[in-house]
DNA sequence: GTAACGTACAACCAAATGGTTATACAAGAA
DNA sequence: TTCTTGTATAACCATTTGGTTGTACGTTAC
């Protein structure tokens, strides 16, 4: 299954949404059965103004979708939005391991390197280019 | 390897340092190997003091940790922060598939699904107690 | 010692966030 | 029709965020 990169909008956004607690509880709720606005504010000590807008955030970063059913609005989970956040994390895991890999690099010199390894000249140990 | 779980708290702390490109590229900056505040700084079109701002923010995280050495405090990425994140959406995932293991309950009567599934009594198709 | 560097933090500002109340409107029920 | 329910949105407010400049302080280099 391949998942669409994140944009650095995009990541914002779906990280923003992420980074309040009735938000991830709303989510939470919104994955195990979809419901109205109403049902899910019915949950929380806060206004339902309050709740739309927590609703209108996760939608923003398409962690939910909105569906009009008669005069109610089901919200919807969108998992794939939850697994591109996951992608990216562990991107930073990806990252981490080039980093060991390079240290093993180092430790292990070049010509005592496990034939499978990239030859020497494009090991590139630092991509960063003119980075001091 | 068992990693903690995350608190609200943390939760909310470790999103919210994630929804900003400046702080994910710092993130992965101190992840390819460990920097200074400043040569970091220099990276960025913004005041040093605004970076020096968006460090705290990731360090409040635990996604960085600071050290000194010398005069300079350098930057040290926290993987585990991260892999904590990643738990958490896990999870969002695990509520899901629980959902899909209902439905399917639901579409395979009891007494023919198959016998490595829970029995009908426990099989508790919603856990939210008193919810309507 | 002094100078330069790296860091820390306060004070300030504009914009965004997270909440409120009030108003408006559309769809279903009576 | 009217009433109720569910939704949308505006106006407002306090707090937080993300940036700025300025000041101060410890450490290293000269």
């Amino acid at each position: 299954m391949v998942i669409q990169e994140l944009s650095e909008a995009e990541a914002d956004a779906i990280f923003r949404a992420l980074a309040d607690s009735t938000r991830r509880d709303i989510l939470r709720r919104a994955i195990r059965h979809e419901r109205s606005i109403s049902s899910l504010a019915d949950r929380y000590a806060m206004s339902w103004a309050a709740v739309q807008k927590h609703v209108a955030v996760l939608e923003r970063a398409f962690l939910i979708v909105k569906e009009r059913r008669g005069k109610e609005q089901i919200v919807r989970a969108n998992l794939d939005s939850v697994r591109r956040a996951s992608l990216l994390l562990d991107q930073f895991e990806q990252l981490w391991h080039e980093r060991l890999d390079r240290i093993g690099d180092i430790l292990t010199p070049p010509d005592t390197a496990s034939p499978d390894r990239a030859p020497p000249g494009t090991a590139s140990p630092d991509k960063e280019g003119t980075e001091r």
